[in-house]
DNA sequence: ACAATAATAGATAAAAAGGTCGTTTTATCG
DNA sequence: CGATAAAACGACCTTTTTATCTATTATTGT
């Protein structure tokens, strides 16, 4: 629901990264494998995130990746923006009614409230902000 | 955003069909291309509606398809929930924390709300209030 | 120079979207 | 009553998109 597979591994592999220490970068394949990512893949979603001032990368021996700015700063909306692209949150959920032109569906009186919750959910929570909870979780099992 | 081409195609159509006259059949093809559905996807789309009790459909000539129960009866739900398989409202944004099987992610508490107010405008919203709207909406123009 | 690493490009596989065609069903007409 | 035409149904095929993998190249610390 909601989202691509890919957005998904974005998503899950940033929360990674942001439970690892951050003072020295991590591989790309670590990350992946800790999450059942096919490391590959996620390894394609890498320069987005870096070019979208999320991640940063470095090469050669000892490099990996790191966040660019505090994953504090980085909300799940950043992510899903950067991989589905820029107006995912300006859909409209049917097309409807081609009245000369623009999409001005009835429906968006009453999805439009909705969208805005989604919006300022995925907008509020912060790749950080989940991490905590995970390894608050995790110290439960 | 939100779900596929396929249920948006159901339930496009589906609102088309509640604009008709409910006396007599349409054709499957009529219903598709008022709306630009390629008619032959569409009408692989009908079996599975008329399984769920949401259409009946007439073979022969003088066939097509009407709606099995009052359009007023029919929320997009439904129809969402036919297309996309029954546990698309339950299922989990993200798939984090294999903690002994069951994904019990700490997203939940945040999410959960969000995603039942989704569901719940999905489940108050019917295709023939939907229809209505449009019909109205098409007379201003 | 070498080994480790991300970046890039391309190949392959799987799933989703869309299309074709023959079969079955049914009303209507002769 | 049989023939015919109109319709949904079902099986299969093609194209497009998404997901996955492989190999090469560029970069960097040791």
């Amino acid at each position: 629901m909601l989202y691509s597979l890919t957005t998904k591994y974005a998503v899950i592999a940033l929360i990674e990264l942001a439970t690892r220490d951050e003072s020295t970068p991590v591989l790309v394949r670590d990350i992946a494998l800790a999450r059942d990512i096919p490391p590959a893949f996620f390894a394609k979603l890498v320069p987005p995130l870096v070019r979208a001032g999320i991640l940063t990368s470095t090469r050669g021996k000892n490099g990996g990746i790191s966040f660019a700015r505090s994953p504090q700063e980085v909300s799940i909306a950043d992510v899903v923006r950067t991989i589905e692209g820029d107006n995912y949150f300006r859909e409209c959920v049917f097309e409807l009614l081609p009245c000369d032109g623009r999409p001005d569906c009835p429906l968006h009186d009453v999805w439009d409230p909705i969208r805005d919750d989604i919006t300022r959910f995925l907008e509020q929570t912060t790749i950080h902000g989940v991490a905590d909870k995970l390894t608050a979780a995790k110290e439960e099992c």
